[in-house]
DNA sequence: CGTTAACCGAGACGGTACGTCTGGTCTTGCT
DNA sequence: AGCAAGACCAGACGTACCGTCTCGGTTAACG
């Protein structure tokens, strides 16, 4: 969150909460940033411009974060604008479908997309972005295991499923995603995503039989 | 390429073909603005730096290039270190296991993962360099269009084939490796690759077998 | 002494000493004032770095001067840095040669060289610590005087000489001894005092001869 | 006058004359440099101000001068504010007092009183303006020569007077008027200049004989 | 082979933002 | 209740590049 914030020094006995986490107006700085970078870009992001939108000292920003890809981290990842729900539709095809679909929302919706393909090339600059972009693919990861188990439950998939096999689907899937909408900038349609889906967790399913002897 | 200047072309009669296109140094420029990309990412590159590397006045290259993505984009395209060979193993898995371990290659190795990752991070920044990876991909996909044709000689696939598959697999198969690069960083692996070209053929060949019901 | 100090002039009579005077740590703050003074010269000589120094906050700084300047003045004034013996040869030339070596001492003891120049300076920019130079100089003025005295009760000088003599003399002596090493850098040395002092005396003796006709 | 102007490259041939000193609006630099030092004193001279005022973009000034000081000293030596004509009275004494009167209206005149006084404070901070300052009053003591010169010519010097003899002057004449002004802010008038041109140029013609006989 | 037009180098310039520093103010929480 | 610690605002610092411009000087293709 803070690249170089303070221990919370977690003082023994009475002591009131210590208020060791960021300036006083953090909201409003990282919502001046994240405004700012769907606004103008990566380029156009400037730390004097975060700081006069947000009502704040140059220097302030500078006394909590070293650089502009710092604070673009530290707002990304205390902002809830790339955050999406976790599915629960009953099926394992359909969970992956709301999630595909949510990444496709994403990278599709104007005001987030920005904000997406900005990050790309931000995490591609910045080796702390990049360790914040790790641990928030992580997190995500973690938080999208359910799918796995409620599969698994059902008896979609057999209790021995190799638990890599989440990462790995969501790899290919979101993968495909990024890939045409950053490189190829193709539009991401529905039947994209079907497709996909579908490609990906049969070939998942059915890997043990020989290609090619049907 | 070059935004300002109209091709006086049109010479009637014999003249032999005029060399209009860009200055004298080109390729001192071009491989001085990769080598600059590759040390000190897109935001290390400066026009001054490439100017003073390359032996040529700043004037010079403002003169050709509008901005630094359009330099790089010239840069990019006019350079051989992104291309790779196209495979000819015998059968389609093989074929597509080789392209896949090109694209590992070219993240993983020192020298042109740089730049990948760099471009990457250029294309989310600049428009006009996002056009050249439109084109750059979309040059790539249809030389790789080989690879599906022989599929179909040699029956692997059927005649009917949807032509867009290829670009169905490859994004599914350059995507995960890109994102499991760029967001991830994760290393790429030999086993990835296997799995990843097995997952996505199998189910691109499987798909009219309904799901659960094997 | 210090615009919003009461004087702590100590009086004589009954009245218990009354400590209502500055900060506690004072002596610590106008040592490390003038320490940093002449380390680092007017300019280098910043608040924070005094409270760092003194070991005392910024804010307790801020709270008994108001400036960098006033906080100068007041530890010029409770210094005894730039003070001086009065001397007593037995001759006025003797005395006026030995206050002049004082003031050159003054100005040639890297010591205090840097203290000097730098308040002058100061009294430059200051206004009130304007006032404390005429304050001081009329001071150091009035402790001079003995001098003038003593070589009227020698002989060497008239009864109804001019009492303003002795300050048309400093004014000589110490405005050359600054002049020289403020603008022109040169060295002071024991023949330039010499020099000087004959100078103005036999000036000042001598001044009902007609000029020229000797 | 330029710290950091490149060397005459005198090309051969019918080079035309290369035109090599400061940036195009020189003027408007000095005179809004010292309107500042007027205004502000030194502290508040800043190099913003100047390039605001004079019309002209800061990174132009610290092209052309490293430094606050360096400015100003280019400043205060490309003007002729601080300047005065040279004297021909006639007679020594009347050459005196009349530079004499110089530096006093120099001093007591609201309007350059301001930037003498600055500048005095100016020196004394800034080690590179001082030199500076140094050159200035070389090139004013090397100016007044004829003085000298003239007053030999005239018999009222002996030929073998040492030329050392006007600097010493000077100091002494001008360096109590500083000192009074800058130290015990006692108006200087008339009768100061009559009285210490008296005094130093009787001292200084009467040295031969020793004191307190006369 | 000489002309001439395109190209180039040198370098000053206005401009934006950088990241830092210090001067002063203001808030907060401990003693 | 007062003072320390220190976060904060204001603003200048000196630097790096940006993209533009002018002015001579070089190339090199054509005629």
């Amino acid at each position: 969150m803070n690249a170089q914030q303070p221990p919370p020094v977690s003082r023994v006995g009475s002591a009131p909460v210590k208020r060791t986490s960021g300036p006083r107006k953090s909201q409003e700085i990282f919502d001046a940033t994240l405004d700012l970078l769907q606004d103008k870009g990566y380029e156009g992001l400037t730390v004097e411009g975060v700081a006069e939108r947000a009502g704040v000292n140059k220097t302030t920003l500078y006394r909590w974060w070293p650089s502009k890809g710092a604070l673009l981290g530290a707002a990304l990842v205390n902002s809830t604008r790339l955050g999406f729900p976790l599915p629960d539709t009953g099926s394992l095809q359909g969970d992956l479908e709301t999630v595909l679909n949510s990444v496709v929302a994403l990278l599709t919706t104007q005001s987030t997309a920005n904000i997406a393909i900005a990050s790309l090339g931000a995490v591609a600059q910045s080796p702390e972005l990049a360790l914040h972009a790790r641990n928030f693919f992580a997190d995500r990861l973690a938080r999208e295991q359910p799918i796995l188990d409620r599969a698994i439950a059902r008896g979609e998939l057999t209790p021995d499923t190799d638990p890599a096999l989440l990462m790995h689907l969501m790899d290919m899937l979101a993968g495909a995603a990024w890939l045409r909408v950053a490189f190829r900038q193709l539009p991401l349609d529905a039947e994209f995503v079907t497709r996909t889906v579908r490609t990906a967790l049969h070939g998942a399913l059915e890997q043990p039989r020989p290609l090619g002897h049907p």
